[in-house]
DNA sequence: TAAAAATACTCCATAGGTATTTTAT
DNA sequence: ATAAAATACCTATGGAGTATTTTTA
């Protein structure tokens, strides 16, 4: 008996739902079903009452008492075992690109560290497509990427949007713009970032799509090396704005944002298909899902 | 996460041994150290000291704690359960030979049906050959059968030996001698068991080593006909132990021991290997289990 | 050095996915 | 009529076995 079956069917309970206890658990609303059919054999009891929406037999609730009770027991077992080790343990090796790792990903691992002070993050830097082959061939426990893609063998997740925002100098003409239109965009110059980059190629696509034509005058491979270059070409430049801080201030540069969800650049959670995460991975990434929650204030999602 | 897994982990505690706990709960030594890899991996802490013996580490120690709850908690389920549900819920489908399923079966079926009145054990009598198809064949929980034998696909297991012993008319030579050796039966008139019972198989092996011809005066398919035609033709036979009863007296029958181990008969436990039992077989089976140790006061084994 | 655990490998049952059908409101 | 669950079918995986090597008391 998997103990995830337990939480499946706990979430069954709460949500009434077969599919919504699916998408809890990153598993199809084929995969439940099976599960909860092979719960009810193995007891030999009728745990669910499939009407709309479904409920819970007389035995469901005993049952969901017994399982809750489980799940508190197996929830707790990470941080007792935390407090009983003096000794450093446990480890989680990431991999994500540069922008993300020294962004978010820094922020993230800040709250993380204090939280679990003995579990070390390992984080390679790679470019987005390698980061896929890192997963697959168990160099980490899962990537972190923007723009995750659906591949066969991965289970990919989408944790949060991180909004794309358009960075001028203080003096030029969109700095007075409240948000800006792509459209708005034709005929000026930018900063660029590398051909590899994948931001690069899905904003070229939507100006593309816009008419507007790509002057770039200068092409860079990070968002500080982006800011330079806006302040002392007088270009403008797509950065993330997780990567502006205070120091845009000090370079006299203006964030002018832009109107269309388009910008939102949606960073996902790659792992292997069917690998079971260590316990400290599994808690990285719920730390990761909770991070996309509370910024979720303004966007659209 | 395998609750199974946390009852090897906690079976390793108690016994100090992986060979011991892979024992306990029908596995390899090997699957049992893969297994206990795995949890280490997964929850990133040490949790065996593998020394001789096997100890618990501190966190081990903390672990332990918490599986046990679990276990507690997972274990209660069936009862609770079984409390709740008005109705009669789940059954437990059992192959056997008449010879088991009238006798030693039914008597432990008599006990289960107390401690679980909702619970239906469905029988069916198949001659031995038949046990084996109706467990691959899904038609059965499991098969009850003597002289098991390991077959690729399915896990065996003895769980008791039936003694054979030797039955004559009161007023029979043999029965005066107390226990009684192979060599002495030469020259007897034997009730002997239709081809298809396998202990005639065996029988007949064990007589031949011996030198004992088998002068076969009537054949008959079950111990209660063999009873009838000892006493009517005062021939001799072989039952086993558990089929006789007071009518044996009444028949004016005497019951005479065999010196040989041989005559013990291995009855097992034949099931699909990986097939998950529900909960009522499983716990059949233990009491199957069960029913095999307080018995085992005597004879060797 | 001998008993016990780890490892290398192999195989197959099953968990879970996709696509489809059935059910219930 | 439509949303949700069940079912059919298929594939890949990891659990568990056998055989062997490594460890440790």
């Amino acid at each position: 008996m998997h103990i995830e079956t337990l939480k499946v069917f706990c979430d069954i309970a709460a949500t009434g739902s077969f599919s919504a206890a699916a998408e809890r658990n990153l598993l199809t609303q084929s995969a439940v079903s099976q599960k909860m059919r092979g719960l009810e054999k193995h007891f030999g009891v009728q745990l669910i009452d499939r009407g709309k929406p479904v409920s819970l037999t007389d035995e469901g609730r005993v049952f969901l008492k017994s399982a809750e009770r489980i799940l508190d027991a197996y929830g707790e077992i990470p941080e007792r075992l935390l407090k009983a080790s003096g000794v450093p343990r446990g480890e989680v090796r990431v991999a994500t690109v540069p922008n993300i790792g020294l962004y978010d990903l820094a922020e993230v691992r800040a709250g993380f560290a204090e939280k679990y002070p003995s579990l070390v993050v390992k984080t390679s830097y790679l470019a987005w497509e390698h980061g896929y082959e890192a997963v697959a061939e168990d160099q980490v426990d899962f990537a972190l990427v923007p723009y995750p893609e659906k591949r066969e063998g991965f289970t990919v997740e989408t944790v949060w949007h991180e909004k794309l925002v358009l960075v001028c100098p203080k003096t030029h003409r969109l700095a007075r713009h409240g948000v800006v239109n792509v459209r708005d965009l034709r005929g000026e110059r930018f900063v660029w970032y590398a051909a590899d980059r994948v931001s690069s190629v899905v904003l070229e696509e939507i100006l593309k799509k816009a008419n507007v034509d790509l002057d770039i005058v200068i092409q860079v491979r990070n968002p500080d090396a982006a800011k330079r270059a806006i302040a002392i070409e007088g270009v403008v430049g797509f950065l993330p704005e997780s990567s502006i801080h205070d120091e845009a201030q000090e370079l006299s540069l203006s964030v002018v944002e832009l109107s269309s969800a388009d910008f939102w650049l949606p960073i996902g959670i790659v792992r292997k298909k069917g690998a079971e995460m260590s316990l400290a991975a599994a808690e990285l990434i719920t730390v990761l899902r909770d991070r996309g929650e509370p910024v979720d204030a303004s966007g659209d999602k």
